[in-house]
DNA sequence: TGAATTCCCTGATATTTGTCATACCTTAAA
DNA sequence: TTTAAGGTATGACAAATATCAGGGAATTCA
């Protein structure tokens, strides 16, 4: 863990950053007290059930929600990439953390105490406003997951997953998608058992939807994907 | 539909509402610019899909948000009761409705125009915060309604979801659960067939753990209900 | 480089859940 | 009351998915 030079004014990923809702006096406030610091892939960022303190603003790598499940089995609920504030919601509501995050690759993030956090919150409605909506907006996107998760089988989920994380994360050069995961870990997305997402995919390459090399997943037929996500919009 | 005389300020449901974080001027702002309406049972209040142009603030009756699934199934993800707003998520992030909401009883609510709630909510930081921790806090909820629907078997999240709504809507003077559905609504809950979710209550009623007359149901082993639901906590 | 470990894949089988068919019961309308 | 309609219930069967077991490939580490 070491510290990082660089004013928030300054950073890369300000402009998409609800930070950037802030005005200059309160992003100097938020920038003269954080604390940078770097975590290794694998480590522990938040644990689940924990009362936070602070959030992290993060700058490089991606970080995954995990919330574990009864049975031991756990299931990766969002990934967190820069630009993007983690913890505001359990520090928010008050609530503990729902999920344990982890970093998925390293990851650099900005350590903001909850007191200059809550401040900025409450004395700027600009950026209360900003963070309301975004809540807003992921309870949406997380009341689809819930109708999906009920409705849809797991052939169909493996499918629109395939196509949320092309165009969340992007596509590599060379094609495939610009996040590798594990088959346990798309597993875990899913909400299915690891062998039974193994079949699927090496059904869907048979197919022609996708072809794979290791963890990096390419769409081959987006649209035929499309039609197996049953994605009517 | 017809109005309703009573000021916001003296509203029976004041007290439980977000509303209270208003200040009395902006009360009274709301007070003057609400329409009071009345839903009869079954009648819709928001379309999914749509563009809300203000929220319903309901004070009598209980609605329920449902999302049509792609196989016309349709899953329940919520109920509004009384104090409660109805909409403001849609309208605060600018999306479509992610679900209809539909009267489950008559519903009594007013209307507040989108421009009169949205200048609360900017001009009222205490509001606006409220709302905030509000929407922050479902999406805890929801994070943990994700991981059950992956990772519980039907029988559980029924077992759990009669729990839920046991706590949430209390029990009649009778013992019996105080909101009445039909077993199709139980299964578009839990989000498995009618069928199952029939077979699944028949066998917790050999069981002894619940009882039913008509839609009326009875928690009758609390101890070994939570234990069907799996729950440690 | 070899060894160890993790990850990926497949088969066989068990379990869960969904679907279709049908019957009964209750409620409300004619 | 009769009839119709919807809700509840159960059986038989089909389909989807999980589990268990084992083998091979790839990656990591010493």
């Amino acid at each position: 863990m070491n510290t990082h030079p660089i004013e928030c004014a300054s950073c890369a990923h300000l402009s998409t950053s609800h930070l950037s809702a802030l005005d200059a006096e309160g992003l100097g406030t938020v920038s003269k007290n954080r604390v940078c610091l770097s975590f290794k892939k694998g480590q522990t960022i938040f644990h689940e059930g924990m009362r936070v303190n602070g959030v992290y603003c993060v700058h490089g790598g991606i970080g995954k929600l995990m919330k574990l499940g009864p049975k031991g089995k756990d299931q990766i609920l969002s990934f967190v990439q820069p630009g993007e504030i983690a913890g505001y919601r359990a520090m928010v509501s008050n609530d503990p953390m729902i999920g344990t995050l982890i970093a998925h690759t390293e990851v650099k993030a900005c350590f903001i105490p909850k007191d200059i956090f809550l401040t900025q919150i409450k004395e700027n409605p600009k950026f209360s406003f900003k963070l309301l909506e975004a809540s807003c907006h992921e309870l949406g996107e997380w009341g689809k997951v819930i109708s999906n998760m009920s409705q849809k089988t797991v052939r169909e989920r493996l499918a629109e997953l395939l196509l949320v994380l092309r165009s969340t994360f992007g596509v590599h050069e060379e094609g495939y998608i610009d996040l590798q995961l594990s088959r346990e870990e798309l597993a875990n997305m899913v909400g299915t058992a690891t062998e039974s997402l193994i079949r699927l995919m090496t059904e869907m390459k048979k197919e022609g939807l996708i072809s794979t090399q290791g963890k990096k997943i390419t769409v081959e037929n987006d649209g035929a994907l499309k039609v197996a996500a049953d994605l009517m919009y």
